[in-house]
DNA sequence: TTTTGGTTTAACCATTTGGTTGCAATAAAT
DNA sequence: ATTTATTGCAACCAAATGGTTAAACCAAAA
C-alpha cells in the first residue's frame, strides 16, 4: 500500500518542482532538473503531472495560498486596523522568512501574467471579500479620526513594500553587500517592531 | 559607411531586446521574438551581437546604469541625509514612472545570479564608495542627535521598499485589482510625497 | 569601373527540450 | 492467481531554439 493522501514519490516531486521552479522561474525550469532534483527519472514526472505546466499551476497555488493564508486571516481577525496589521505584519514576516522566495516568485510570475495568473487570482479575491471589508474598516477609522486621511490603497501599499521587498532584496545584502545570513534573519526579525512603528506614526492621527 | 555612434538598426536591437527581456526574463525570451520586434532577421542579431548572453548583458548593464544613476547622485549630493533622500525619492519615482519593469527586471536576475551578476555589480559598488559614505552621514547624524539611532541598514532598506515595490507590486494594482494605469501613475506621484513624510516620522528625531 | 567592406537574407545545422512509448520489474489489491 | 497500480529505464520523436554559412546586395572608395 501507498499513502495517507499523497504518495511519497509524488512529495518528492513537488519539493522538488518548487525547488527548481523558485530558482530558476518557469521558462528557466526544466523537468529533467525537477527529476534530477527529486532523484527518479522524467517519465515519471509526466506519470505524475501530464505537463509542465500542470506542474507549475501547482506549485504556484501553493506558493499563493502560503501568502495569502497568512494576510486573510490577519485581516478578518477582530480588532482594529492597527492590530490588525500587527497581526499581519508578525505572521508573514515569519512565515516568509521560511521560504524568503516566495514573495519574488509569485510578483514575477504575476508580472508575467503566465497561464492568466492574474485573472486566477482575481477569480480567488473575488470570492473573499475581506480585503474589501478591511478597506473599508480603514475609511471608517478615518472619518473616526483614528487613522489619518490617506488613501486606503496608499497604506495597504505600504505595508506590503515593507514587509515584502525586504525579501525580494535579500540578494542584495547577502549577495552584494556580504551581508551574512544570520545577520539579516536578525534584521528581519527586527524588522517587526520597526515596521509597525514606522505604520503608526506615519497612519495614526 | 556607418553614423555617428550606432547604426539604427543596432538601436532597433537594443529596444527589441529590452522590451522581450524585460518582458519574458532570460530564459523565457527568445532571439526571434527580438528579431521580430526589431523587424529584423535571426541572422542581424548575431551579426550585431555576438550571442544571446552578449546582447542581455548589454541590456541589463544599461538597466543597472538607470537605476544607479538616480540613486548615486542624490547620495553625492552636498546636504543632510533628509535632502539627500528628498533628492534620491523624487529622481528614482520619476526615472522609474518611465520604465515601471526596471525594479523587477533587475531584481529577478539579481536572485537568479545569472552571468554572476551579483559580483559584477559589486564590483562596481566596490569603485564607488558613495553608499559607504552615506552610511557614515547617517551614524553621524545619529551621533548628533538628528536622526532616530536605527540600523543604517534599515533605513535603507525601508526607503529602497518605499519606493521600489510599488512598480514591482504593479500587476497587483492594475491586474488583479483592477486599478486603471492613470490611476496608479497619480499613486506614485502623490507617493513622493507621502514616502518623504513616512521616512521623516520614522527616523528623525 | 572595379574593389572593398559593411549589410541583408534564406537555408541550414546541432542541440535542447517537453513529452511519449514499449517493456520489464515490483508491489498490492481482488 | 490474476489483475491493477507503481517504478524504472532506454530509446525515441517533433518542435523549438541558439547559432552558422554562403551567397547576394549595395554604397562608397580606389
Amino acid at each position: 500500500m501507498k499513502q495517507t493522501k499523497k504518495s511519497e514519490t509524488e512529495q518528492l516531486i513537488l519539493e522538488a518542482a518548487k525547488k527548481v521552479f523558485i530558482e530558476k522561474g518557469y521558462a528557466g525550469a526544466r523537468m529533467q532538473a525537477i527529476a534530477d532534483e527529486a532523484q527518479i527519472n522524467k517519465a515519471m514526472l509526466h506519470y505524475y503531472y501530464r505537463s509542465k505546466e500542470a506542474l507549475f499551476t501547482q506549485i504556484l497555488e501553493s506558493a499563493v495560498a502560503t501568502m495569502s493564508g497568512q494576510i486573510l486571516p490577519a485581516l478578518q481577525a477582530k480588532g482594529t486596523v492597527m492590530e490588525k496589521l500587527e497581526l499581519l505584519v508578525t505572521n508573514y514576516i515569519d512565515t516568509i522568512t521560511q521560504n524568503p522566495y516566495i514573495p519574488m516568485f509569485v510578483l514575477n510570475e504575476l508580472a508575467q501574467n503566465r497561464l492568466n495568473f492574474q485573472e486566477s487570482l482575481m477569480a480567488k479575491m473575488a470570492t473573499n471579500d475581506s480585503v474589501e471589508e478591511f478597506m473599508k474598516q480603514i475609511m471608517k477609522e478615518q472619518k473616526a479620526g483614528v487613522l489619518r486621511p490617506i488613501g486606503p490603497h496608499h497604506l495597504m501599499l505600504t505595508v506590503m513594500s515593507l514587509i515584502a521587498f525586504p525579501f525580494i532584496a535579500k540578494p542584495i545584502f547577502t549577495g552584494v553587500m556580504k551581508i551574512p545570513e544570520f545577520m539579516y534573519a536578525q534584521m528581519m526579525e527586527e524588522r517587526k517592531q520597526l515596521v509597525m512603528e514606522i505604520i503608526k506614526k506615519s497612519f495614526l492621527k
